[in-house]
DNA sequence: CCGTATTCTGGGAGCGCTCCCAGAACGGCG
DNA sequence: CGCCGTTCTGGGAGCGCTCCCAGAATACGG
């Protein structure tokens, strides 16, 4: 006659394992917690009664009595298809997931759409539902970080809105891999190297063409603003990017595109115009993604290390979170020239 | 002098409210929880002193009273590098993503890695952290869903570990898409039609083959085992597979291989034989992923409603954490064929 | 107009845990 | 051997909510 209404589905309570171990339940509590004040015995106790009863502390009650949710979220901009797009998320999630993998810290997942979801959402998270907020892809006018920073919640970003950013960011060395691709055009004797840039509003992308700008002075080869056109990392935007170079500087002889995707639209053009990859023109793109590899030619790209950087950004918020470091760590993560035939 | 402690970050709790709205604790908990047992005049006064304070509830509170977590797990293999590829993990987050926006249901994401992991996890799981499950890629010999039902679990998965399934299941016409494709090829003229299948322990990939099969014999071009080669899902299997079918079938003049990946490398293999695609051999994967849509020639696919059956998975366990059809759900959506050049 | 059925409402109990305080046990020193 | 400091321990209080039970308010029939 249900004696006890079952709990939980049943599962023990510290109660229940503090009186199987015969101590009170703050002891077991301490053991559980890893609390140095326990003698040996007692501590060995608690662990065999957790280990016969099979206890997993309940994270509501734990959440609720220490105001802490163990529990981060990974804010995910919806609407923005290039995020979404290879390599970014998953080698995001995955890098992130491996770094909470030791931690009992949960990865939530939240997506959001336009800025009043934004809005809310900040409201949502100090309504402390979680300990700490990772962020990716946000631009310049994002109001979430402030937000976020007003509320004094634990965040990082991974890439940065300017270069004074005041949250903890990780980023990419998009200045130097944009260097790097110059820099190995130069050394195949390329001389006319056009760039085809991202959207200027976001800061990564400012950084390829800034990256591309001093390679390109520093080779000797200097500014021709003929040789820049912009586009928004799109492949339709790629296309006409190449469109618009081929019309100014019909003896273009490489393209750094800031994106595989762009470079995707780069090549199409360049087919269509009978310029041969790479004998007539050199390509190279930006990300290292499956694209990428999968073109024909296969695509030169500059690889940023994505999983890394999650890993990264997950230990950087583990440790704000613990209230480490105040000092919102600015990292910059090396990328690489990954090069392939049509370059 | 701080005469209340900051709780919770200083937010608002339904004491608060309900004082505001000047009702009882019980009357506020039924209007937020949309009871009908409130009469008019009272729901309006508690919506206000909700919207005034910007009363957030308090998750942990409510899962520990409530017994319930208002959230779902996503669980995702790791070591398998095939589903975090592109199109399908982002795709099946956004629909589930999608269809939990109007809920206020978390989403977390769970990647777990060998089987010891995954019975771990199950304890975890049960230990009510969640209140469903999603599972994705799952092989035939996986002990997880067998143990979440033991326990009672509310689970979905994606794609189905045989034709009979006992967990509730999402799955894509992945015979009808193999149909499909012979189908086409067929009525381009092909006659010597080979197939590259996927590991014979994913369900998914046995009805692939079940298609090729039945749509083979249905066109008259009677059962050749020459033309069906094994693969494992991966570019290099996909190319060793074509060696294979070229070594054996040399007059084979169409390919389907079982995912977009494989039929990367059988590309490959074709191009270095010297056959032209489509000319000399068409070629058609599966999975409609960005590696089709890059490849050159563009690559014919048979597409699978990824996003829809996130969102559907979505549903189905939302209906099953609400109590509703226990007889568990085998939903299988339509595939669809994106012709391209290669075919 | 009263009794009864029907709504509506307030608040006690309790979910399982952490925090913290006071008391018990132990140790070292004079 | 007694005193005080230190370590260890038990358990009360409380986190914010839901559940549920009585009691208050209201409605209805005779």
């Amino acid at each position: 006659m249900a004696a006890a209404r079952v709990r939980s589905g049943g599962r023990p309570t510290l109660e229940e394992v503090a009186a199987r171990a015969g101590v009170g339940r703050g002891t077991a509590s301490r053991v559980i917690n890893g609390s140095p004040r326990v003698s040996p015995h007692t501590r060995e106790a608690v662990e065999a009664a957790v280990a016969e009863l099979g206890y997993v502390p309940n994270r509501a009650a734990r959440a609720l009595a220490g105001n802490r949710t163990d529990a981060i979220a990974l804010v995910v901009p919806e609407p923005e298809t290039r995020f979404f797009a290879e390599p970014y998320f998953s080698d995001i999630v995955r890098g992130v997931g491996a770094a909470l993998a030791d931690t009992d810290m949960q990865l939530l997942l939240t997506l959001v759409g336009n800025d009043r979801e934004r809005r809310r959402l900040a409201q949502y998270l100090t309504a402390h539902r979680v300990d700490g907020v990772l962020l990716v892809s946000v631009h310049a006018a994002d109001p979430l970080p402030d937000l976020l920073e007003q509320l004094g919640m634990p965040a990082v970003m991974s890439g940065r809105r300017s270069a004074s950013e005041t949250l903890a960011s990780v980023d990419s060395d998009n200045f130097a891999g944009a260097g790097a691709a110059v820099g190995h055009l130069v050394s195949r004797g390329r001389r006319a190297i056009a760039t085809i840039t991202g959207p200027q509003d976001v800061y990564g992308a400012q950084r390829r063409l800034d990256g591309y700008r001093a390679a390109m002075s520093e080779a000797g080869l200097g500014p021709d603003e003929r040789l820049i056109a912009p586009a928004d990392f799109s492949e339709e935007g790629g296309a006409r990017a190449m469109r618009e170079l081929l019309a100014r500087r019909p003896d273009v002889d490489a393209v750094f595109a800031a994106s595989d995707v762009m470079a995707a639209g780069a090549r199409q053009v360049l087919r269509e115009a009978g310029r041969r990859i790479p004998d007539d023109v050199a390509l190279i793109g930006f990300d290292d993604s499956a694209v990428a590899r999968h073109m024909d030619p296969a695509l030169t790209s500059v690889r940023q290390p994505i999983e890394e950087m999650g890993r990264t950004m997950a230990r950087v918020l583990l440790d704000e979170i613990a209230g480490e470091h105040r000092e919102r760590p600015q990292i910059v993560l090396p990328t690489e020239l990954v090069v392939r035939d049509s370059s």
